[in-house]
DNA sequence: TTTTAAATGATAGTATTACTATCTTATTAA
DNA sequence: TTAATAAGATAGTAATACTATCATTTAAAA
């Protein structure tokens, strides 16, 4: 049997859905490689209609502009993220354990477990690292956020703090501390290849030491008093 | 007595120093006024020539296109964030009291203390709120970092990290958890602004709060065991 | 199986962006 | 006073970020 995942996003992400044709999916597929190879800056429709063998006009039928194709990008990753999470901790009861489970899905490179055939998830886990913030880093936020676009980070990050209000229902500060989590494991794992210095983790660049950086935070925040 | 502050930068930021220059200073103000108003993405050299009164070419007489500016800008930044520290610390014998210090000065809205006339303080803080990641979110973030381009963000974060050791000399991740900080203070302004839900203090939107959670957070991890 | 609609391809065109080049005129410093 | 140096004025180019149109292919409905 093989499972096929299908996540489904928020209309107001594309002008046409990307996955219900072959040209939509060659758009998700080409973009994130493209993106990760030169980096969100120099990414263009126009490279990215040469690299998949279509036009210009054909891309802008799917996405007003590349920033929304980024938000959408950004929206499945996160999507895909609480999926994992999902099913990574609905068979355990230790909110601590779950919590653990959970930093170290965010902080530590994806094994290529369910196939979803037309995103690599790998790659898709490092564009985000580097390029995910510019998704709402911008001074249309606000709507944005209105039309919902950034919903599955949002319902990752309130799943993450009631997981930490259900360790500790005392703790003041589940949702910015479930922010935190989220963003410092990818801004840790950005500073750990590209501006060492910046952690502690530039000498051997083990993704697992990040895990027990946030592990060591959370848990001596959590459990305090 | 007039206090004037000159910070020294580094001369690969720019190609002619706008310091030296009624032009250069201009360019520094508008720019930071114009990135406030329209974002970063929508800035164009165009622009803030019109702004000034001045040429395009004018401004690339300065810097070699829009990112280096908001390098430069950045760098400023946090050369004068640790200028701050400096004064706001060098009298207090207490690490922990000095951590605290920072991460209010990190967190909270600045008071136009020492005037730099070509400088608003205030919008800088903002603006680095935003944009500041953007300018080590790229493909070229390594060579930039040979050319010592972050060096006054990583001297800030490595003096943080010293303090953090004075607290406790065995705590493992003194950098990354002064990274942490810097980049959460920020990160949880700009939620708390324009992704509440993102944070714990979207009703009252108050930056003491972020102070608490973020003294929470570190005094909670370096005390612990 | 034909008709019709929808998606794609091909091509063209525009305004703006991101520059580079050159020449002239101020300003400043030797 | 002359000689640099910076600034202003203008022009030009390649690339980017789109929009529009029309023909063709593909898929769904009659």
């Amino acid at each position: 049997m093989e499972i096929q995942l299908q996540i489904k996003m928020n209309e107001k992400l594309f002008l046409r859905n990307p996955e219900h044709s072959e040209l939509g999916k060659k758009i998700i597929l080409h973009s994130i490689q493209l993106i990760h190879k030169n980096g969100f800056e120099s990414f263009t429709f126009k490279k990215l209609a040469e690299d998949i063998g279509s036009t210009e006009a054909g891309i802008y039928r799917y996405f007003e502009n590349k920033h929304r194709l980024l938000i959408y990008i950004a929206a499945w990753y996160w999507s895909w993220l609480e999926y994992r999470v999902a099913i990574n901790t609905n068979n355990i009861k230790d909110p601590a354990i779950k919590l653990k489970k959970i930093i170290k899905l965010l902080a530590t490179v994806v094994e290529d477990d369910v196939k979803t055939s037309y995103v690599n998830e790998n790659i898709l886990h490092q564009i985000i690292i580097a390029e995910g913030t510019k998704a709402y880093l911008t001074k249309h936020v606000s709507e944005d956020n209105k039309d919902q676009l950034f919903k599955p980070y949002k319902d990752l990050c309130a799943k993450i703090g009631e997981i930490i209000l259900d360790c500790n229902p005392k703790y003041k500060y589940p949702k910015s501390l479930a922010s935190t989590i989220i963003e410092i494991a990818h801004f840790q794992n950005f500073f750990m290849y590209n501006l060492p210095s910046l952690t502690d983790f530039g000498k051997d660049k083990d993704e697992l030491k990040i895990v027990a950086f946030l592990e060591d935070l959370v848990f001596s925040s959590i459990r305090k008093g």
